[in-house]
DNA sequence: GAAATTTTTAGAATTATTCTAAAAACTATT
DNA sequence: AATAGTTTTTAGAATAATTCTAAAAATTTC
């Protein structure tokens, strides 16, 4: 472990946020201020591949990367984009019954309207 | 529907497979070998906003196309990338009951290894 | 069938990410 | 603790996927 990958592994565990590369390279940034842009992506991978921390790939955003202490899933607003972490129960075992193969991981992401912008939707 | 959308329709309609925009681009030029890379890209667009058919995004691969004429889910080989369709039995019913929200929809991709990669990886 | 709108085209631009090659930082070896 | 070997970082170039732009073509509306 490196000082560059302690830090960034220590930005991601300390966000509740599912941030970005590049939310990591600026919040890192200001604790290391030469610290290259490829070096958070080269850290992120690491770190993702080390299973230290969870990459989130979602349609039309760039990878998020999750600290992921606690197994959960993700709701994401389709019209801002936000993410949110749902726990739903069982569905570990849900799925390893239901599917034929043996499955290493699973992502899921449900899709709803947050509470803000289906507010906003109204006034139109 | 101009002349354009409903050959990328049909393509993506007439294939197993779930393609890439370049996929049904380089298939489209059969067709009409004047269509440009951007009209796939709108078409495509404008197919999955209207229902039509549905755009997939997975980690580390262009997002894909899928006709989806029955509900399914996917699973993703580990290795190779491969994608393979598959019905989780009671799935809607299961998430909806489960999540706090009303969600409009959801995208769930399993993680496996396709036989073909567990062979490889045994002669290692 | 002229006018208005939408779509297509081709290429430039953008975004996210990876690659490259040299420099720096570690690690292991005497 | 100097040396050699390996790994990582850095900075910038390169790449891949996708979107944007502006003009031309097609389509729709009146």
């Amino acid at each position: 472990m490196t000082k560059q990958r302690e830090l960034i592994l220590s930005i991601v565990r300390g966000s509740e946020a599912h941030l970005s590369a590049e939310e990591v390279y600026l919040a890192a940034r200001e604790q290391m201020p030469t610290i290259a842009l490829a070096t958070v992506y080269n850290s992120l991978k690491y770190l993702s591949e080390g299973g230290y921390i969870v990459r989130l790939t979602f349609a039309d955003q760039p990878d998020r990367y999750d600290k992921m202490f606690v197994p959960h899933d993700h709701m994401v607003c389709s019209t801002c984009g936000k993410i949110r972490d749902i726990r739903i129960e069982g569905i570990d075992a849900f799925l390893q019954d239901h599917a034929d193969k043996d499955i290493t991981s699973y992502d899921l992401t449900l899709h709803y309207q947050c509470s803000k912008c289906r507010q906003a939707a109204k006034h139109n």
